[in-house]
DNA sequence: TTACATTTGTTCGTATGTATA
DNA sequence: TTATACATACGAACAAATGTA
């Protein structure tokens, strides 16, 4: 039988190639760092040409989800590689000037889902988030608060101790404590005001005008993981879009 | 001769093709909207397999440079088409609804170039620029203020009137006039104050907290050749962020 | 409607180069 | 040095979309 007909008619052999490497990724069955089977046991594995497994990997690299290293291996995706946090850290000082944000937790709790965050993350009407707040530092500047929202269901073993004990990124500790991969979001910008709380813990001006970013995460195959609504002073530091 | 003699040592073959390709588009070669000679020709023409030559048009298509159509041919992309447009259109109602701004041009002056303009727009330090100010509406909603400078050299006939008179796009009616095509835009965001005269075109109270974007845009070959702040209210809409 | 030529899309297989361990 | 793995390049064959006679 032809392989085709496995598939939807009219999806290229390559895609659903791609999907079933997503599908692997997606099971745990290769997880972060380590090296994907080389090029030619998955072209056999798959019962496809090399090339066509190649236009497969090609696309989950260029969408940051793997990276080839020639003479390695291909490996999958960690958040710990410089390049790949500041994809999804897109604050810098109006300089130019990049650097990691330091951390600290300002609150946290276990609550019912709001309805907008039940839309937010895909879940049902009466599911718990953990709900916390951080405030992020750069070259010892108080410049954002992050508020985060992240369901219960996928985050069950979370708590305020091991959350204020990290000392990698938030989503590197999203990979190596609960295996969930970070590998896309979605960004609103507005302005808002600072209510009380935010201007207390930034110390600014009760109603100081902020960047309001409204981001949601999504892991393999466009599950949203996480709702974090940023709040962050302008005055020294600004916002950098892509394309 | 081996053919790669002719490249720098380490510089692939369609990495070349690629270049050539650039070289030809900038230099007007192949126009808007038109096709370019179909594969065989253009791997025939550079002495490359069509293998080769497909890497090199791919990599310009995935940049939205170009754009390919099945049984037609390849074509210089042009802003015409909706979805490049809302590519570098990013504003849009809370709601999630999209719709094209209409635009009234506010005023308009040629001018020496300022000391940043020149370093935006890498003119020498006596250049001139064309300096005006749109106003932008969505759904009949008072929305932006778009600032914009560019080089008197590029735009040479740029004037008033014509401006104010365009039906299209302003990088539609840059392509069209001007033989300019943009193709990459470099933004940075910030929060900012509207200032009287910004205040009065939206009909705000003066000092309302606005989003700043500032927009540098690039041709073939990372050329800048506008500079762009726009000034939004976000009251009602936002701005979308890619990836 | 049909048939045909043109053009890009997909898939295959092979050979050789380069980086790594 | 050697083996492994990815990178580049080549060429061929057929499929699918398009436009036209």
């Amino acid at each position: 039988m032809n392989k085709k007909e496995f598939f939807l008619p009219g999806t290229p052999l390559y895609f659903a190639v791609k999907q079933s490497l997503l599908a692997a990724l997606a099971s745990g069955e290769w997880v972060r760092g380590q090296a994907i089977p080389p090029e030619n046991q998955l072209a056999e594995k798959f019962g496809v040409s090399i090339g066509t497994l190649r236009k497969a990997v090609d696309e989950l690299v260029s969408e940051h989800i793997l990276i080839r290293h020639q003479g390695r291996g291909t490996f999958v995706a960690t958040h710990e590689s410089d390049q790949h946090f500041f994809k999804f850290f897109r604050i810098q000082r109006r300089d130019g000037y990049k650097t990691y944000p330091t951390t600290r937790l300002l609150k946290f709790r276990r609550r019912k889902a709001t309805r907008e965050a039940c839309e937010r993350l895909q879940l049902p009407k009466d599911a718990s988030v953990f709900h916390f707040f951080n405030l992020l530092s750069l070259n010892n500047d108080l410049v954002m608060v992050d508020e985060i929202q992240v369901p219960e269901v996928l985050f069950a073993t979370l708590n305020e101790q091991s959350l204020g004990e990290r000392s990698s990124t938030l989503y590197n500790f999203y990979q190596n404590n609960f295996g969930i991969n970070i590998v896309d979001t979605r960004e609103k910008l507005s302005v808002c005001q600072a209510d009380s709380a935010v201007a207390g813990w930034l110390d600014i001006a009760e109603a100081t005008p902020l960047l309001l970013i409204d981001r949601t995460a999504y892991t393999y195959q466009d599950r949203p993981v996480e709702w974090r609504q940023t709040r962050a002073n302008t005055a020294k530091y600004e916002y950098i879009a892509k394309d």
